[in-house]
DNA sequence: CCAGCTGATC
């Protein structure tokens, strides 16, 4: 018995998931021969290995067996069976016996174990979404762990609830690798990669070593921003410490790459990779569309399909993204025939949810310079250096409308602006004080890279070409959905976005 | 003999 409860155990350590097909014939075996009927301890093997195989859902009717059976949950139990019902939400009534087994341990008297305890915590604030009952759990507890507080510090993050995130991230007693890249994805997630930088240079001020997973979320806050110098960092960091090159680091730095705009080193890592998931090909295929590359990004598209990785619906939109750029209208037609289903997945609704959520979100720029970020919000004069930064602007207004005949665009601004202040409101579009503050502070003969949250206007779109002209300077803006270089007066988009 | 759970990229 107890070797087939230490053969179990190894199973569910085995990296990458267990074979679920040994498992299943190891249970047929033990329910034969009426082992398993007199042991709590191999129906706790049996619950771990399941809950590690692929196939939680398969852990549950155990339990059903354990108690009918007439045996008592170890307080090991719990944690597994939780863990399996948050892999399996879509069990049906998954919900409901969460809450069932939960009665059942203070019943049983095992919520006195710290193990126990803090697996409720956890399976409120996770699978049953009930935060304030987590609190009430959390506030109750004699101990909390580590891990628990990282549950925590997640579940109020995917929540869009990053302050409390961070609260809980405060109070905690002991901080460990998780609980940093918990908070480090929370800020990534909520979009504020400028407080996930803060947060992991916090972490290395602490002397916490990064691990993969932190830097990851690294590599996406530098995504995020357009900070190319500080994701440059990372890789570095990679290889100075021979961390193994995942497929979650390389996707991560692929994007990376990609967003700050050198699409050609983000190719040396994609090629590098050994194993290429579905993501990695994507993230590819979505870069090279970004930069208008929609020919290369069709190429890859199919590379992807004849190397045996068959494409997602985020696949779909990054190809058929490659061919809007480019002007591949039947090439489109083509693809979008091919795709069985597009209904819209509950990713794409809970994307578009969103962006319907950010419609009022103000025009923001960023700009590295020296590796430090530079925030620029429409209309907000709160720069150190915004006297500086304005005069410039009347500058290079009075430049462009002299040397280009430059006329204000008005049509993209809001009707509510009195008409007096529409110029002035156009005037302090965020890239344009990004510009202005990019000509003031960085050397001749570099380009000058911008990353915008949201797409470039008309009129900034415009006034970018004629700066490129009468500046003589390289512009490289990253908007939404993709890069735009402008130079002597024109754009790689061809007006085109 | 030992045992549980926690974080990630398009």
């Amino acid at each position: 018995m107890v070797v087939v409860q230490r053969y179990l155990e190894l199973l569910s350590r085995c990296r990458g998931g267990a074979d679920a097909r040994p498992i299943a014939r190891i249970q047929a075996a033990l329910v034969t021969s009426g082992l398993l009927r007199r042991s709590a301890e191999l129906h706790d093997a049996l619950i771990r290995a399941l809950a590690s195989s692929g196939t939680p859902h398969a852990a549950l009717p155990l339990y059903a067996h354990l108690i009918r059976a007439g045996l008592l949950p170890t307080p090991h139990t719990l944690p597994s069976l939780f863990k399996s019902l948050a892999l399996s939400p879509a069990v049906p009534g998954a919900r409901r016996l969460a809450l069932a087994v939960h009665a059942q341990a203070v019943r049983l008297g095992l919520t006195g174990f710290l193990l126990v305890n803090n697996a409720l915590i956890r399976v409120h604030a996770g699978l049953l979404g009930r935060l304030s009952d987590a609190h009430l759990l959390l506030r109750a507890a004699a101990a909390v762990d580590a891990s628990t507080f990282n549950t925590l510090i997640t579940a109020h993050a995917r929540a869009g609830r990053v302050a409390d995130a961070r609260s809980l991230f405060d109070e905690m007693p002991e901080r460990n690798a998780v609980s940093w890249s918990a908070m480090v994805n929370g800020y990534v997630q909520a979009g504020d990669g400028r407080e996930a930088l803060g947060v992991f240079s916090q972490m290395q001020a602490q002397g916490v070593r990064p691990d993969d997973t932190v830097l990851v979320g690294v590599l996406a806050a530098c995504a995020q921003l357009g900070a190319l110098e500080q994701g440059k960092w990372v890789h570095g960091y990679l290889r100075a410490n021979n961390i193994r090159m995942t497929v979650f680091l390389g996707t991560a730095l692929v994007d990376m790459y990609a967003k700050c705009g050198e699409m050609q080193l983000g190719m040396e890592v994609f090629e590098g990779m050994k194993d290429k998931n579905v993501l990695a090909w994507t993230t590819m295929i979505k870069g090279l569309a970004m930069h208008g590359r929609g020919s290369d990004s069709l190429m890859l598209f199919s590379q992807m399909e004849s190397s045996g990785v068959k494409p997602d619906d985020i696949a779909f939109i990054g190809a058929l993204c490659a061919c809007t750029h480019t002007g591949l209208v039947d090439k489109g037609r083509q693809l979008f025939n091919s795709m069985v289903n597009k209904h819209a997945s509950a990713r794409e609704i809970r994307h578009l949810m969103r962006e319907k959520g950010v419609e009022k979100t103000p025009g923001c720029s960023n700009l590295e310079i020296n590796g430090v970020i530079h925030q620029f919000i429409v209309g907000d004069l709160s720069h150190p250096r915004i006297k500086d930064i304005l005069t410039k602007w009347y500058e290079i207004d009075s430049r462009i409308r002299l040397e280009e005949g430059y006329v204000p665009d008005k049509k993209e601004v809001l009707l509510d602006i009195e008409e007096e202040e529409m110029e002035g409101a156009l005037s302090r579009h965020s890239e344009k004080l990004a510009i202005a503050f990019a000509l003031i502070s960085t050397n001749d003969n570099i380009p000058i890279r911008i990353v915008k949250n949201l797409r470039v206007c008309q009129d900034c779109h415009h006034v970018t070409k004629l700066i490129s002209k009468v500046y003589g300077r390289e512009i490289v803006v990253r908007d939404r959905t993709r890069f735009h270089l402008f130079k002597d007066g024109t754009c790689s988009c061809k007006d085109y976005w």
